[in-house]
DNA sequence: GTCTATAGCTGGATAGAC
DNA sequence: GTCTATCCAGCTATAGAC
């Protein structure tokens, strides 16, 4: 009788509380620390709980980074996929590269654990992976209704997205300073891409401008 | 009779010797292990001396991550003064960024270091550091004599730089996927900056384009 | 300056009572 | 599942002989 299946789905659901508790306890131990100074014995204690019974919940430390990583892929193609209030692609454009860089700049624990490879041992499992893969494949059909489909682009616009990021984080945490040149940087990258003038070739002819190639 | 000059000298050169065949080590060591995972251990291990060794010349961890950063900035700053062998200075722009990325991708260890802060305790001594800024008020003036000085068009020239290089690192390290972008980068920026159409406000009839402001 | 030896601490992870 | 108690490994840094 105790093993019908909604008394199993109970203590399912409770399990997943017992484990969200810990992993929210993990990020406000990251977030003051620092992503790489997460202990498991600041975490036990932020979480009201000890050492050994984090071991009921997680198999290793590892194990709760991954949770973290899951649950931040997951918010971050979340936050891209919200709908926008303009069908212009361009806005939308605009308004995508806006919310990647806010979704970076609110939490740079977060911003490291998804998109720095700053944990020694660390890597994610696919399944926590998958999320974030997918929302790289939404901002590349943003992309494409911009009229943007040439592989070389696509990188530009990556690099280009990244490097804003970086240094709003780095030079002017809490700022906008990089920020509201989002739409300028828009502006920059669309008129280059439907510039007529393909430079299909690498720049041939004054080669060897004082570098290995 | 011991303590002339050139004495003196000697002695202290001999222990600027000894300095950096432990900053070798160290290196070594972070391009092997990380460069979070450094163990003054192993770095003992790897210099042919032992850990109490180390505090003969330097008196922690830090310092020597100091000593590190400090090597690596001047490494920088003298990479990017090199003479290059055109005087066009859009061709010398190009190649400074070449330079930049290839300084950056030659060893990610060395990268992480002196442009992303993750080592949880340590911040360069301003001694260590003054080399850097020199060498990115370098950069400034190249772009000046590419024509551009507005501060939003510098601010979007390094984020160009850091995505570019960031993107290569991540994610093809040791190709050139993102580094052959170097040339249309420059003609996408320079188009941009030399383009009439000055766009001093932000976008200003479309306002609320999906995002907090 | 260099060593042996070790202090002092913190980390992840486990055993076993309850 | 949760605890107390503990193991064991690794770390930075120091003491003191030579």
């Amino acid at each position: 009788m105790s093993k019908t299946s909604t008394a199993v789905d109970w203590r399912e659901s409770r399990r997943q509380f017992a484990r969200t508790a810990i992993v929210e306890a993990a990020w406000a131990a990251v977030r003051e620390e620092g992503l790489g100074a997460l202990s498991l014995r600041d975490l036990a204690s932020r979480a009201g709980i000890t050492t050994p019974t984090v071991y009921a919940y997680f198999e290793s430390k590892n194990a709760i980074y991954d949770a973290m990583f899951g649950q931040a892929a997951t918010d971050f193609a979340n936050r891209l996929a919200e709908p926008y209030d303009t069908d212009d692609p361009r806005e939308v454009l605009v308004g995508s590269l806006r919310r990647f860089v806010g979704f970076c700049t609110a939490d740079v624990a977060r911003y490291q654990l998804l998109f720095q490879r700053t944990i020694p041992g660390f890597e994610p499992s696919p399944e926590s992976y998958e999320p974030a893969v997918q929302a790289l494949g939404g901002s590349r059909d943003l992309l494409t209704l911009n009229g943007v489909s040439d592989a070389r682009h696509l990188d530009m616009w990556t690099a280009l997205v990244t490097g804003l990021v970086d240094q709003q984080i780095s030079n002017d945490p809490g700022g906008d300073r990089w920020v509201c040149l989002a739409d300028e940087f828009v502006t920059m990258f669309l008129t280059h891409c439907q510039s007529p003038t393909r430079p299909a070739r690498r720049s041939s002819p004054p080669r060897r401008t004082g570098d290995k190639p």
